[in-house]
DNA sequence: ATGTAATTGAGAATTAATCTCGATAATAAC
DNA sequence: GTTATTATCGAGATTAATTCTCAATTACAT
């Protein structure tokens, strides 16, 4: 059994919550996966495969995903929330392209650091965070006459 | 006039639009609360002062005020967009806690560099960024017992 | 085996944001 | 000032992501 759903299953036992094949199904198709998704990608995925498991299952599903840590929510301001893998995967932030939304990904150890300054400061527990950077790519910039200051 | 006002009748008039009462009023009211706002609130408040601008009108003045820099868009990821104004206030982040919705705001002149190395390393344009830090404070640590690793 | 209560799928409901369209009004040209 | 052009307006319809409802199913404890 895959680790992802061993802790998947340490987190149901836990709260007393119930294992279904079509979590662990989820779960399988999310971790086959590499690089980000979303709830209608997923869906499709599934779908082709054959699989009977319904956009609401999944909407359930990645809640608790991504309590205990295996997933996290990714804005890319496009009207609907994206994901990707936490569980296996250093810690990184997203350099995106305003023209064609192209995602870069890129780490910066320092927020660490941020983190913890400001936990202290405010006396927060620090759950997470999520910087996006937002630009234009060469090819966008060239494309583009019209924009200003560009 | 004041110069919120006139940045945006200069960007008007280089883009060829056009002045409208409802823009100036809606700018106007932007820029004498403070802090945060959303569309829904901005609205209710014009309507109370017994303005009669429409949320339509209000959906299709914010994206000028960005493009013209006086305000920006915050993710409190609660299901719908955050403005704050940029015009007059420096630059920061912010910090929130996912039990009360608390926001605490916090200056991180760093990653004025970080972009700077972006832009060079990935040939981007950098227009901008967003980091939002989330956790719990005091207060709700206290409360929720429930929860894990609090 | 049985009882219970969590989970499911299907579709309805909700909600933020966008779009449509006829009416209005800001600007430019005369 | 008058007129023509067309950007902008308000109201309501539409879209799309997400959540909710509810009856049927099924995982798990006893």
């Amino acid at each position: 059994m895959t680790s992802e759903l061993q802790i998947f299953q340490d987190y149901i036992r836990q709260r007393g919550l119930r294992r279904t094949p079509e979590r662990e199904e989820i779960l399988r198709e999310i971790f086959e996966v590499h690089g980000h998704f979303d709830v209608d990608g997923l869906y499709l995925q599934l779908k082709g495969k054959g699989s009977k498991v319904s956009k609401a299952s999944i909407y359930r599903a990645l809640p608790l995903f991504i309590d205990c840590g295996l997933i996290r929510e990714v804005d890319f301001s496009d009207g609907h929330w994206h994901y990707e893998h936490i569980y296996g995967h250093a810690d990184h932030n997203h350099l995106r392209c305003l023209g064609c939304g192209e995602i870069q990904e890129f780490e910066e150890p320092t927020l660490q650091l941020l983190e913890e300054q400001l936990a202290h400061k405010y006396h927060y527990q620090i759950k997470g965070h999520q910087l996006q950077v937002y630009g234009y790519c060469t090819a966008c910039r060239l494309k583009d006459w019209g924009r200003q200051g560009v």
